[in-house]
DNA sequence: AAATTTATATGACATTTGTCAGTTTTAGAA
DNA sequence: TTCTAAAACTGACAAATGTCATATAAATTT
């Protein structure tokens, strides 16, 4: 397999882009290519790490357990998308756990790499900052998501999201398979609930599902319930 | 006044203290001293902003509405908080609407001084990114929060959280003084739902009140509530 | 000071969502 | 394939929260 940062197509996506050649080649001698397969964590809540994760294949679920145990899945992260740079920066423990939803090859980035070119390549931090401002944003969004949406709009967006960001397959169904217990974290619900209203949209004809994998039939629709309408 | 950011203390508290002397001196020539009063606005959602706001006194809420027109309050700034620096850099327009609470002196540092710092100062970029990797922690924390926690605890929550930021005055009112439509704001509730959690909690004598003052009697218990005990 | 507006407060009720208990289905292991 | 554990599902009910209507209190204007 391809392992030269210099070849790598998903670092157009993150903030490895504003490297130099030759800071990219420091990147790629220092990195560490691993595989992680589907269940398997690649780092845990209040973990130090001392590196970041790029996501080169599969997807991670990063979330975070409350008091009562309970698991909130904050974001999912895929292609492109660079792990554990929070708490690299800031120098702290990480705040999120890190879990494969499938099997995942990452490349791993040793702290010292990423903190030297963050010294030295102005551009580089200032990408960096343009990724967690971003970041950020989508946080505040989620918040007031959280806040002003219903449970059932909130779950028809998660569908949406999915279907935009992982496409669906030859029968319609969402590539990226969710079980039902994984969206009721995602949109902070409990699981029955979310399976209730999963069984409502496909009584409406809005959705269908085969075993785990769900797909969307009237995609217009589940926007206007979304919104309201 | 004292007016210049060379002596001013509220820079401590933000990135600004990754400055050089120069630097300093050009954010101090370049900047604008404003005061803002009770209710005015600072920036309005989906404004383009061309500078940054450092708050030298007085509070701001950051808020966004919902599609229902319903606000919900993000954020709170005092002292030291630069607003706007999340749009300035990622050169986007403000996903968030500044209201003072209180009477508030702010200073405008315009958008160039800002980047210009940000391009040649690598310890600048790396102090701003820290913080924003730290606001970007408290806003999963929030939306774990939302989705795991119920009203009353959540408005429990930012009654301490105001006792500890803003203290309390000598008869043991909180000193910042929302009113009871913030708090909703704040916490995504209606304003009913709060007044009624207000009251109930005034009843296990964990607050007091006295207009739209609030002041917590029984700090021990509010956080046992908190917890869920 | 009176009038008017705005904020706070409370009751009654509807709706949403969570919890528990149990059944059925599915997927993976033996 | 059969067995078994986990996941998906459903019903019944309880709890939390939102909505609407209305009353009272506080703040502001006239």
């Amino acid at each position: 397999m391809e392992t030269r940062c210099e070849n790598c197509i998903v670092r157009q996506y993150n903030s490895l882009r504003a490297l130099s050649k030759d800071e990219l080649k420091e990147v790629s001698n220092s990195k560490i290519l691993k595989t992680v397969k589907k269940g398997e964590s690649l780092f845990e809540e209040g973990e130090k790490l001392d590196g970041v994760y790029c996501v080169r294949n599969g997807v991670s679920k990063l979330s975070k357990l409350s008091a009562t145990g309970k698991e909130h899945i904050v974001k999912l992260a895929s292609n492109g998308v660079i792990m554990g740079q929070r708490s690299v920066i800031a120098d702290e423990t990480t705040h999120l756990r890190a879990v494969a939803i499938n099997d995942m090859t990452v490349c791993f980035i040793p702290k010292h790499t990423i903190i030297n070119t963050l010294n030295t390549n102005p551009n580089f931090a200032i990408e960096v900052l343009r990724h967690m401002a971003h970041d950020l944003k989508e946080a505040d969004n989620v918040i007031v998501n959280m806040s002003q949406k219903t449970v059932k709009q909130r779950l028809g967006e998660a569908f949406l999201y999915l279907k935009k960001n992982y496409g669906e397959d030859n029968d319609g169904y969402l590539t990226l398979t969710l079980s039902r217990d994984e969206y009721a974290n995602i949109v902070g619900t409990a699981s029955e609930s979310c399976i209730r209203i999963i069984s409502e949209f496909k009584k409406k004809g809005l959705l269908k599902t085969s075993g785990k994998k769900i797909g969307i039939v009237n995609e217009k629709g589940l926007r206007n319930m979304i919104t309201g309408f």
